[in-house]
DNA sequence: GCATTAAGTATAA
DNA sequence: TTATACTTAATGC
């Protein structure tokens, strides 16, 4: 949603001036990054690796929000923010994160104005992401919503296959790495596992979706994925 | 192995 | 569609 290095506007000359001051650390895989207690208010930059944003629902059960990427931002400053709050973010894999603080985030944006333009654009971006999927939830059926939702993993996530690399020598699909399980998809879909294992075979059958195997990454195919949203 | 977790199925509501 | 429950498959210790 925020596929956007905030900092690439800068000139490299700037990045490196800038880069002793912003503490760029290595988290292992399970870390937790940010949490809703930890006060630190601070925007993180990740430099490689992912990270699963997720809240904690009023049953106490983990929410995943959104998977972030290298180059996505999020975090809270000030008033800033690039989500809802009582976010928690954990690492899905070692990764390398790099935060700045708000006095810091202030100073760049009184020197680099544009700064400033560009969050306005990652924020607006993930708003109306946000309201399309509210509007998927409210009125899709469960195939649906779980079309949107692989659709917009897939966009964010998945890694183009090569034809040769299908069964059938056939092209168009793409590689979704992503290591959520039916639980969660259900989870992020609004609808409950066993539903989601039904409609996701049920999108294997129809072609748009093949499984690797257990436990294995899914593949999806992107043009079949997109007519059978047209469909309604 | 044995326990734990994920996924597939079946059936009732 | 969802809830409940049971089976089967993988994975980690």
């Amino acid at each position: 949603m925020s596929r956007i290095d905030l900092l690439r506007r800068l000139d490299p000359e700037e990045l490196r001036r800038l880069e002793p001051e912003t503490p760029i650390e290595t988290v292992p895989k399970g870390a937790l990054i940010a949490s809703p207690h930890d006060g630190r208010h601070r925007l993180y930059l990740i430099k490689a690796g992912s990270v699963r944003l997720y809240k904690l629902t009023a049953g106490g059960k983990e929410l995943t929000v959104d998977l972030l990427g290298a180059g996505h931002i999020f975090g809270e400053i000030g008033t800033f923010t690039t989500g809802s709050d009582n976010l928690y973010a954990e690492a899905r894999e070692t990764s390398v994160i790099c935060s700045i603080d708000k006095a810091r985030f202030d100073r760049l944006i009184g020197e680099h104005p544009q700064l400033a333009l560009h969050f306005i654009e990652i924020v607006s971006n993930r708003l109306k992401e946000v309201e399309e999927m509210m509007e998927r939830m409210a009125y899709g059926s469960v195939r649906q919503r779980l079309l949107f939702l692989l659709g917009k993993l897939t966009d964010k996530y998945g890694t183009a296959l090569p034809a040769e690399a299908n069964g059938g020598g056939e092209p168009g699909w793409v590689r979704l790495d992503v290591g959520l399980t039916h639980q969660e998809l259900a989870a992020m879909a609004g609808s409950i596992r066993e539903t989601v294992t039904d409609a996701l075979n049920a999108l294997a059958a129809d072609g748009i979706v093949s499984k690797e195997g257990l436990r294995k990454p899914l593949r999806v195919h992107r043009e079949r994925l997109r007519a059978a949203m047209e469909e309604g």
